[in-house]
DNA sequence: AGAAGAAACTGATCCACGGCAGGTTTGACG
DNA sequence: CGTCAAACCTGCCGTGGATCAGTTTCTTCT
């Protein structure tokens, strides 16, 4: 196995045992690698013909905007997970993508993605399995926004993005970097800025949990995982599923 | 073309323009026909090696439980829909799911599945396509909680029911039939049904739209539309884009 | 080092929506 | 035709979170 692996054959991994060869068919999906700046929207809503990409360093947001100029946060994305992909069937993207850090992402061919898929059908299969759970994810979003408050809303949040980050590396049940404003925290839970930050406050004076410059430290994780009433099989999970 | 369509047959050739072979092949994916009562949960949390379906007849609501009782309606299935595709990927289902009509129902095998789109990849880009549109509404629903109170919000919910219920001809911008008690749109909203109930009265009284007795007349489809900032993009359409 | 601009934080006030407690209509069923 | 259970509707009061209007602390740039 290589050694140096891209987050996307880590995420993988997880889900499916891969093969040395399975792994150099991920690999060369990496290659026509795109930097971007922080802060200028890579897709606006409404743009056409838009490419997919494969994240391989920095957070990315897609979000929607509202008349009254509020947004919502639909979905971060972090590395190892793909961007755009909807975009690519829908010939016309309906939100926006923002980088939040410097971004490292791959293009991806739709006929390469395919190519890749026929030649490697437990790819597939590890890339299906993978993306269905970011989105059992996004509907555990929705259930929290729409009936939890905001307390046990952001604990659970911040746990979806500690079982998503573990799973490439970046995070462990002790915390993780973590470059979100309390701006971009407000947008994505839907409250205002001001209310995250009293919670924020709390979690904190609960002794649960810490966000400070950039860094999200976890002292009390069972503690946090029962108040978010967080469902623990995202988090259970102990090696690959299919060997 | 045959005169008794099924919905997803409908609903999928709006998309892409469908010869007799393939509405053939999707014909024979309606064999093994199961009918569910109303109100008896089709799918528990939890709940390991479930089948797909695809729905014939009657709606069906897909939702979490928290722990006080409370629930979130993340989405509903009408004729033409699947049901349950995810809980075949994922080994257990992450959520319930509850026929709120008598339902009919046809069983899908994974296999049947793969092997319709082998033979007919246009199928399977239909599909894709009808899928990834279901999925944009779960997305503008997730915005709606996150981000419009509950005047837009509910109106912008009936406009989804619209537009899809559209689509398998099961409604115009007129109304719908709908069989969903005030409670279950709470349940759906992140309201309470009290203030669903208020709700509704204003948008009665605004003479936008009424909702009784299992009928929703639309009275001012343009007003409803401005009001929940709907995208247009979701109805404008006329005709398959592919031919 | 100082200026400028984000981002973080705080207190006071407001209001959209929830919770409760009840009343009324509708429909199913014997 | 009377009974019972759902569903629907309404008024009143409580509250979680929004909004406003700042001050303070970090960053970054020169």
């Amino acid at each position: 196995m290589s050694t140096a692996q891209s987050p996307l054959a880590r995420k993988l991994g997880n889900f499916v045992a891969l093969s040395d060869g399975e792994l150099e068919v991920l690999a060369s999906l990496h290659r026509r690698r795109r930097s971007f700046a922080a802060g200028r929207d890579l897709v606006h809503q409404g743009q056409t013909h838009q490419a997919a990409y494969i994240l391989a360093e920095g957070w990315v947001c897609s979000y929607k905007l509202l008349r009254d100029g509020t947004r919502q946060i639909v979905d971060f994305q972090i590395p190892g997970d793909f961007l755009g992909l909807r975009s690519v069937l829908f010939r016309t993207a309906d939100h926006n993508i923002e980088p939040i850090t410097p971004v490292e992402a791959s293009e991806v061919l739709d006929s390469d993605l395919l190519q890749a898929f026929a030649t490697t059908p437990r790819l597939a299969t590890a890339v299906l399995w993978a993306a269905s759970r970011d989105e059992a994810m996004v509907v555990e979003h929705l259930v929290s926004i729409g009936r939890r408050r905001a307390l046990e809303r952001t604990a659970h949040f911040m746990l979806e993005l500690t079982a998503r980050l573990t799973l490439v590396g970046r995070g462990t049940r002790e915390g993780f970097a973590c470059p979100l404003s309390q701006y971009m925290l407000a947008d994505a839970l839907g409250l205002s800025s001001v209310h995250i930050n009293r919670v924020l406050r709390v979690l904190r004076e609960d002794e649960l949990l810490t966000f400070q410059q950039g860094q999200v430290t976890i002292h009390d994780f069972d503690g946090l995982v029962d108040l978010a009433e967080f469902d623990r099989s995202y988090l259970d999970q102990e090696g690959p599923l299919l060997r």
